[in-house]
DNA sequence: GACACGAGGTGTACGGTGTACACCTTCGAG
DNA sequence: CTCGAAGGTGTACACCGTACACCTCGTGTC
């Protein structure tokens, strides 16, 4: 393709415009789908030219990473203290996750770096600020973040989320009969989600509210120990 | 390779042997570094042979985590009650998490499988149970079961678990500035964790009394908020 | 004992991947 | 006007998963 011949000149290549162009396609098309050439090709040049922006695809994952957790907004520590902290850090948890839901292949992506960007050291930067602002000891600030692990990042891994689902009447019919002598058990908690009446064996089950209720289970722990003068007295050990 | 004219008739092909060793070389080098031809190679066997006891690669690793599964001793819920539950719980993953320790490849490959396979649902289902026999209803079993999530596999994908170190004493010194004064959170956090004298900037972080930590975190909420007579009453929001 | 059959191992080939390397074009600074 | 570098191109390589046709056995049947 003849560059300036062609008529339209297009606009040159940029890290910005490679990351952005990369971020939509693997939105719409999974991370997967995601290779070298087809991004080339998306941006109507050939696979090589990549590599002038980008050291390698390990590398433009990580630039993907970067890009959208730069979207996050900015920690407010201002006012942080021991009466709010809680509050703080389960808003901004949250923030992020709203923002990470749109796009899909950022889990298995953070899950899958070797060395936290900048970006990332930046949002647990503001979630141990978070924490030491409310006047959590540093032991107890480390043990919480273990404890929230991933979900500072606004998800959770779910065991068997999506998929596509059989649809075949018989087939789902099989497999219930199969749940229900199996794992009996299984089958009652997936059904026990569905509040609203909802279609045949769709999973009905609100994620956002199960997020949050684990959220709370941790935050609420965590300040339980904070007000128990954790660590110094007798650690509370389970029964 | 002749078969037999070279003096050693070598072992038939069999699924457990291609699993065995699949698993054994994942161990060492690494789920990455397992390909069909490298497969092949360690039994002495064409890549295609391997097809005919293994649909497909994805197919293999479904294979591998069913056999790592299976390894996990079978749930004894005999004596499971309220008083009871919540140790039987914490033991039950906590073996989970000391078998798939010996696999690092495992909880990549558990996070992406399409589908649950059979041994994760009986996995799943023995954790269902013990809770119900605790006296959870079926709504907080469900939820517990969110909040514990990838818990209930014995790991916790931790980010920025590992990586070489740099091992330049002034690489690790320039990186250490850095952190000071960009994310000195992070740092005191880091350093809080190491109890005993360890050497100059290793983790020295007891992995597993993380996990145990944010797992009783987990374990005491849900179980208060089965006291509480979750969720019939008012919920408890936080805040 | 002859023979067919099917399970299991082989060889070749195809379309995909990431990326090293040499090349060419273009454009702005001196 | 020149020159050097930044940026886009083309070719090539090694590797991946796997479809397909083939061959080679051990075994059950007559």
């Amino acid at each position: 393709m003849a560059t300036t011949a062609t008529g339209g000149a297009r606009t040159p290549l940029s890290r910005a415009r490679v990351l952005d162009e990369a971020i939509g396609y693997a939105d719409t098309h999974g991370l997967d789908a995601l290779s070298m050439r087809t991004l080339a090709e998306l941006l109507d040049v050939v696979p090589m030219a990549l590599y002038k922006h980008v050291r390698s695809k390990e590398a433009l994952i990580d630039g993907m990473v970067e890009t959208v957790l730069a979207t996050l907004p900015a920690a407010d520590l201002a006012g942080v203290g021991p009466e709010s902290w809680r509050a703080v850090a389960r808003s901004r948890i949250l923030a992020a996750r709203s923002a990470l839901q749109r796009h899909p292949w950022m889990w298995r992506a953070l899950e899958t770096r070797a060395a936290p960007t900048p970006a990332m050291l930046d949002h647990m930067e503001a979630m141990i600020q978070i924490l030491r602002r409310g006047g959590l000891g540093p032991v107890l600030t480390h043990h919480a973040m273990h404890a929230l692990g991933g979900r500072i990042w606004g998800f959770t891994p779910e065991v068997a989320s999506s998929g596509p689902a059989p649809a075949d009447p018989a087939e789902i019919a099989a497999a219930m009969a199969a749940m229900r002598e199996r794992w009996p058990g299984v089958l009652e908690s997936a059904m026990s989600a569905r509040h609203e009446a909802g279609s045949a064996v769709g999973p009905g089950c609100d994620d956002d509210a199960e997020f949050a209720f684990a959220l709370d289970l941790l935050l609420e722990g965590v300040e339980s120990r904070h007000f128990a003068g954790w660590p110094s007295p007798a650690r509370a050990t389970s029964h």
